[in-house]
DNA sequence: TGCACTTTGTACCATTTGGTTAATTTCGTC
DNA sequence: GACGAAATTAACCAAATGGTACAAAGTGCA
C-alpha cells in the first residue's frame, strides 16, 4: 500500500565516499582545533557537515579515530606547503635565512595546525605516536636544513658543533611559540609584538639570531 | 528513639576552610593540567580530594570557576619562584646571561605550569582575560628584563632597537617550547634534544643567540 | 546562648554525549 | 534486471557528567 520509506526521506542522493571522508575531515579539524580533543563535540561536528552523525562512525570508527586522522591530515597539509621551497640553488647563508623566515611566515599562515599540535602535546603525542604515516612525513622535514648545513661546512662558512635538529628547534621554537601562545602573552603584555610591523622585527631578529648562531664566529662580521 | 545522625556519620571534625581550599586547588591544578578544562572530570577532582564534590561547589562555584583559580594560582606560584632571582648585583651581560638560563631551567621545573599556559592558549586566554590578578602579577614579570637592558644601554653595550618585551619573547618561546612540544617533537626526532647534556646544549645555544641579540655588533668579539 | 559559617554524606537529577540499531538507497556487475 | 556490497538516513540508547537537594552537625565568634 504505503510506497514511501520507511524514514519518511524520499529524496535522492549521490554516493561519494571521498567527498564524504574529506568533509568529515575538514569540519572536524576546525572543531578540533578551536575545541580540543574532549572539548569538541561529535554532535556539533556532524551538524556542521552535510552528511550525518552516522556517516562519522561508519568512516572513522570513533571520537579518536577521527582525531587520528585530522592529525595525519593537518601534518600532511603543512609538510606539503613546506615542499614547495626551493633551496638548492641559493648560498648557504641566504638559504638557512629564507628557511627561517619561511618557517615562520608558515606557521603565522596555519594558526589551526599549530592548534592541532598543541593538542597533541597536550595528549603526550599519544596519538600521534601510532601513526606510521607521520613519522614518514616528518622524517623528510629535516632533510632540507640537514643539505644547507652540508654545504655551509664545506664552504667552511658553519660551526660543526652545531646540528641540524638543533638549528631546526631554535626556528620552530620562536616560530610555534609566535602562534601559539599569541593568546595569553597579547593579553599580558599588549598587542604590539603581534601587528605587522612588530612581526616583520621579531622575525627579523629571529632570522638573525639563528644565522649567527649557525655561522663561526669569524665568518660573522659581515652582515 | 534513634539518636545518631541521619547520614551515620559520628566522628568529630576540624573547620580548616585554607587547608580546604588550598587541597581542592592543588589536585585540580594536577587534573586540569593533565587533561585540560574540557578533559578534567569534577568527579575525579573530587575523588583525589580529602573532601568531597559537595566542597567544591561550595567554594569555587562552578567548575569554570575553579579553573580560573587554578589559572590564578599557577601564575602566582611561578611569578613568586622567579622573584627569587637577584641581578642587581651582576654586570648587564652576566644578568641578562643568567635571566635567560634561570627561565629556561624553571620552565623545565614546572611542566604543570606550561601546561596549564598551553591549556589557557587553546582557549584563546577568555579566563586569563577575567582575572586582574593574573595581569598585576606579570606586569612586574619584565621589570628584571628593563633593568638590565637600561644597565647595558648605558654602559653602550647593548643595541637600543633590541626592547626588552623582544628580548622576553625570544627567551620564552625558547625556554616555553623546549616543556610544550617535548612530546611531538621527541617522538617524530628522537629524544637526544632532551637527556642531560642535549639540555645543556641547547640552553647555552640559547643564551648565545639572546645575548648575540642584546649586545652591539661592535660588542660581541669578547667572548 | 545564639547565630552564621563551614563541613560531611548521600542520594538524586537533567542534560549532554559518544555510540548503536535497523532499515533504506545507490551502484557496479554478472 | 537481479543481487549483494557499499553508502546513507533517522531514531534511539546507555552511560557519563556537571550540578543540586536535603538533612544534619561541628566550629567559632559576638
Amino acid at each position: 500500500m504505503d510506497d514511501k520509506p520507511a524514514n519518511g526521506r524520499s529524496g535522492g542522493w549521490k554516493q561519494d565516499p571521498a567527498g564524504v571522508r574529506n568533509n568529515i575531515l575538514a569540519v572536524a579539524m576546525a572543531e578540533f582545533a578551536a575545541n580540543g580533543l574532549s572539548g569538541a563535540r561529535i554532535d556539533d561536528i556532524s551538524a556542521k557537515t552535510s552528511t550525518s552523525k552516522r556517516m562519522i562512525y561508519y568512516y572513522f570508527g570513533d571520537k579518536e579515530g577521527l582525531y587520528g586522522r585530522v592529525l595525519e591530515e593537518a601534518y600532511r597539509e603543512v609538510r606539503a606547503g613546506e615542499q614547495q621551497l626551493e633551496l638548492d640553488h641559493l648560498p648557504p647563508v641566504e638559504a638557512l635565512k629564507l628557511l627561517a623566515e619561511f618557517t615562520f611566515d608558515h606557521h603565522s599562515r596555519h594558526p589551526d595546525f599549530i592548534r592541532i599540535v598543541m593538542i597533541e602535546n597536550i595528549h603526550h603525542g599519544a596519538y600521534l605516536e601510532r601513526s606510521e604515516l607521520i613519522r614518514l612525513l616528518n622524517a623528510g622535514a629535516i632533510q632540507k636544513l640537514e643539505a644547507i648545513c652540508r654545504r655551509g661546512r664545506e664552504a667552511g662558512l658553519f660551526r660543526d658543533d652545531v646540528t641540524p635538529l638543533q638549528l631546526h628547534w631554535h626556528i620552530s621554537a620562536m616560530s610555534f611559540f609566535n602562534v601559539s601562545n599569541r593568546a595569553t602573552f597579547s593579553r599580558i603584555f599588549g598587542t604590539n609584538l603581534f601587528a605587522a610591523d612588530g612581526q616583520e622585527a621579531l622575525k627579523k631578529q629571529m632570522v638573525e639570531m639563528v644565522v649567527g648562531l649557525a655561522l663561526k664566529p669569524e665568518r660573522r662580521l659581515g652582515r
